[in-house]
DNA sequence: AATACATGTTAGGTTTTTTAACATGGATTT
DNA sequence: AAATCCATGTTAAAAAACCTAACATGTATT
């Protein structure tokens, strides 16, 4: 409990790689950070870490973006997506709102492991199906 | 043909991430490399990307490493392993062979696309099984 | 015409990574 | 015992990536 973490909201990006996973800019990624939309972790050095859920999210966005569809939209359609979450996704969701903070060195390299343990054991996936399916039209 | 890529083998992780997942030092995750035990692909900038999979050798590395293997040691284990691979590993390999040489940004982005999409419709999961679980005895 | 929105661009500073060189302590060889 | 080798640490200087903050801009909205 607290210390759970799984794959999806795991930190393991820089900006650069999500960058290039998502062709979104840098001060489009930062943006959309600003609206709340996304939750990269900052590392002792100020650093955004992004996990496979933040990218998710961020392509929804892009094809959002693309449709036309504004902030307010977007912030919309996220926020009901939240409310017709799984309970176990809610529980996921807080642990999110925990890692908000700073991580140590130390903390990161545990939340690391303990992920790669979880991966390995499991067998899990990264990322949500939906999403991507209809990213790649 | 040439440009399949699984999520194993992509280009994801710059060193300090490598570095937390592995608890390795920069100098000894470099030297393996200079010893041809993991295949960091550069970027544009002259920066080492590392893939899962490299994760996952150094993870194993370490290990061996603990144990007082040394260099020749491993290398010897890292060959006899890709003797008794599958054939469908095999190619993989020869895929991450192909990657040894310098991605453009654009390449990356479509390795990445292509990853998270493969990843989203077929729910792989990144890591092979065995190397984990002896890690996290 | 003025404002707001979403993004681009720029500047200056900080962090991370790179290569190369030299240092070191424990094994091994001479 | 002295020399050598191995695996790693440490250091330095340069390049790349990232950070924040500010200003610029084109399209929509008021």
């Amino acid at each position: 409990m607290g210390n759970h973490q799984d794959r999806r909201t795991m930190p393991l990006f820089p900006i650069g790689i999500v960058k290039s996973l998502t062709e979104l800019s840098a001060r489009q990624i930062r943006y959309y950070e600003e609206h709340g939309l996304v939750h990269p972790v900052r590392t002792k050095g100020n650093r955004r870490l992004f996990s496979f859920e933040d990218v998710d999210r961020l392509l929804e966005i892009k094809e959002l973006i693309e449709k036309g569809v504004n902030m307010a939209g977007i912030k919309e359609m996220m926020a009901r997506k939240e409310e017709t979450q799984q309970p176990s996704a809610k529980q996921e969701s807080k642990d999110a709102v925990e890692l908000r903070k700073n991580l140590s060195d130390q903390e990161l390299r545990e939340l690391l492991k303990q992920e790669l343990f979880e991966a390995g054991r499991l067998n899990k996936t990264s990322l949500r199906q939906g999403e991507l399916s209809r990213f790649f039209h």
